[in-house]
DNA sequence: AAGGCGGGGAG
DNA sequence: CTCCCAGCCTT
């Protein structure tokens, strides 16, 4: 192991009920923590993969409403679960939901898997979320590792390694399991690390003073809270430009559902041309036949909008033409795009790019 | 082991 | 601007 200094061992003992007891004092009063029901933890920890608290916690609200067994969630429309998910990002796990509400439901007679060995098998869960599953829902002895964890053991411990790297990951995993021994609750310990990471040892400005374990923190002792954990650097953001033509007619619009393996797979968006170059001008973009027909026989009304969405990895920039259609014309769609009334739209997921051009486009 | 996948809030 | 959030899947 690669530790900043030689760490002070007799923290391991009380590390796990002092958080405990810290937690008793500090936890937030959140709606998933007011049931047992391994169905809604599910829901929840699905919800909060790589998402904050108050982002995730209205979805949540609205999903449970929705539906309130797995049964529930197992009967929904694919695309009646996404329009839900919308705004949320990161949409396999709302596809992955969606299967394994159904293999529950229909595989294993709605009962769900009750270890961290058969959590781990379903789709979408990973050993972060098998193991908050199995130890809030049926109190099993497995610790979370999550973002939070990392980054208390990293300054309490003083361990630098990176992250990022499958050793570290390893490293962080063997000290937590070894650290969950010794609490009184395993879920009451899990959730008290997590909440501890999220409000008290927070990534900037971590609150030092008033911590429980100031004395015992290899990273406050030596002054170097801000430089734990260590993570190595992150790809650079791609540049995409879009072209999305928004044809119209009679009222209605046409929309496609994003097939690829790409960003926003299985939400809906306009005819997009993609280019390597910005801005480039219509007349000059490459079309398929039906569409450049389509083009010829409409009208661009008003000029081009331009927005940007941002993501991760990538910036995209989109260009929106729109073309009406008279209303006499036949207009055959080529494969893929449909006509949808407004109200239609509406119900259809869509990215937030989307889905803000609309709102400016239509009000 | 590395890359891809959203969107938003905080500093 | 940058960071990162109750991570997982694919290659």
């Amino acid at each position: 192991m690669d530790w900043l200094s030689d760490y002070n061992p007799s923290v391991k003992p009380v590390f796990a009920q002092t958080l405990e007891r810290w937690y008793e004092h500090h936890k937030r009063d959140l709606p998933w923590r007011h049931t047992n029901d391994p169905y809604r933890i599910w829901l929840s920890e699905i919800i909060l993969q790589q998402t904050r608290v108050a982002q995730g916690r209205p979805y949540y609200e609205r999903f449970v409403a929705a539906y309130p067994t797995v049964s529930d969630m197992a009967r929904a429309d694919e695309r009646e679960l996404l329009r839900l998910w919308q705004g949320l990002g990161y949409y396999s796990r709302a596809r992955n939901l969606h299967q394994t509400a159904r293999y529950v439901t229909l595989q294993l007679n709605g009962k769900f898997p009750e270890t961290y060995d058969e959590l781990l098998k379903m789709k979408g869960i990973g050993s972060y979320t098998a193991a908050a599953i199995a130890s809030f829902a049926f109190g099993e002895r497995v610790p979370v590792v999550d973002g939070n964890v990392y980054r208390v053991l990293a300054r309490v411990f003083g361990i630098t390694e990176d992250i990022t790297t499958t050793k570290a990951k390893k490293t962080f995993a063997t000290l937590a399991v070894e650290l969950i021994q010794a609490a009184d609750n395993p879920a009451t310990y899990n959730q008290a690390i997590m909440e501890f990471g999220a409000i008290q040892c927070t990534p900037v400005a971590p609150d030092c003073l008033l911590c429980p374990l100031q004395q015992q923190c290899q990273a406050y002792l030596t002054g170097r809270q801000h430089l734990l954990p260590v993570k190595s650097k992150k790809a650079p953001v791609r540049e995409r430009y879009f072209t999305y033509i928004v044809f119209r007619q009679n009222g209605k619009v046409a929309m496609q559902e994003r097939i690829a393996r790409d960003i926003w797979q299985n939400l809906y968006e306009f005819f997009l041309v993609e280019d390597e170059e910005p801005a480039v001008p219509l007349t000059r973009l490459a079309f398929p036949d039906p569409i450049a027909a389509l083009l010829k026989k409409g009208v661009q009304t008003g000029v081009p909008v331009d927005m940007m969405q941002l993501l991760s990895h990538q910036r995209v920039r989109a260009w929106f033409y729109e073309i009406e259609l008279p209303d006499n014309v036949d207009t055959p769609l080529p494969t893929g795009l449909q006509w949808y009334l407004t109200a239609e739209i509406d119900e259809l997921p869509k990215p937030v790019l989307i889905t803000n051009y609309l709102q400016r486009s239509l009000g």
